[in-house]
DNA sequence: GTCCAGGTTTTTA
DNA sequence: TAAAAACATGGA
């Protein structure tokens, strides 16, 4: 592991590193069985822990990749605030999850990564990233890899794709991985764009609908206000807010605040209080 | 054997 | 327009 690097990220009240790595936005960060977080961003290996009050990162980049990474320049305190204001369900929700960064991810490993995800359970999904990095991704050190570029997934029959085990997946990653490399979807243009013409052209794409639009653009594309409804978050609206609740009401935070929600859903928190 | 998993697409009524 | 069914796979 390049480990030039060693920074304070954040307090642990900003940063919750195992709420933020495990709440279902990423998927190549693991606990090494002592708290500390490893994982592959851009390339560059790290590893992050809490010492004391503090969020401590250790690896490959510079401060500013980190600093982007987690989102760092953005203050979520006074969404916080907001979210709990509205009392109820979506107060507990937010004071559940307080301590998620919603993590700015590579864009293409986050199209192709909720691509994988779909009607697919988390440790399956992480399963198939990880054998994907490994097949095709560049090598770092230490057996980590690189998740493997647009243009290097396009160069691949479909058989090449067949040991990921990935099910009718596969047909949707090579049809993604080449129309990012060819141009003809430019994942940079939609990040700069707004949030409802970014969704609307990755809706053009084989294999991606709603949920997994709304996921590249909160986790990929830097649109806050995405907002992915997955079986669980279908669940938690139904029976926590009103009918036909907008999102969009919960302003250009709502992507926090779903990100809240999924993890209070996910961990078995309490229903049927109305906000 | 059955059911389900951070869905999407195709088919059918 | 809406509801089924099909799509692959593996773990519970």
């Amino acid at each position: 592991m390049d480990k030039l690097l060693e920074i304070r990220l954040a307090s642990t009240q900003e940063l919750d590193p195992k709420k933020t790595f495990e709440c279902g936005q990423c998927f190549r960060w693991e606990d090494d069985g002592s708290g500390v977080y490893r994982g592959v961003v851009r390339g560059h290996a790290a590893q992050v822990e809490t010492q004391g009050d503090d969020v401590i990162l250790r690896g490959g980049g510079d401060a500013a990749l980190w600093h982007d990474y987690f989102d760092l320049s953005n203050n979520y305190s006074a969404a916080n605030t907001q979210f709990c204001a509205r009392g109820g369900y979506l107060a507990d929700c937010t004071s559940a999850g307080a301590g998620i960064r919603i993590l700015r991810q590579e864009r293409w490993e986050t199209l192709c990564s909720f691509i994988i995800s779909q009607c697919n359970n988390i440790p399956r999904i992480k399963k198939i990233i990880l054998t994907l990095c490994r097949l095709y991704g560049e090598p770092i050190s230490d057996g980590l890899f690189a998740f493997p570029s647009a243009e290097r997934i396009a160069s691949l029959s479909e058989a090449k794709l067949e040991p990921l085990r990935s099910g009718y997946r596969a047909a949707y990653i090579l049809s993604a991985a080449r129309e990012v490399s060819s141009g003809s979807v430019d994942l940079d243009a939609l990040s700069a764009c707004g949030r409802d013409e970014a969704v609307a052209k990755l809706l053009e794409m084989s294999g991606v609908g709603k949920k997994v639009a709304n996921c590249v653009a909160l986790y990929g594309l830097n649109h806050m206000s995405g907002f992915p409804i997955d079986t669980w978050m279908k669940r938690a609206l139904r029976e926590n807010f009103p009918p036909n609740f907008d999102p969009d009401t919960l302003g250009e935070f709502a992507g926090l605040a779903q990100q809240y929600i999924f993890y209070y859903a996910r961990s078995g928190g309490a229903r049927n209080e109305r906000i």
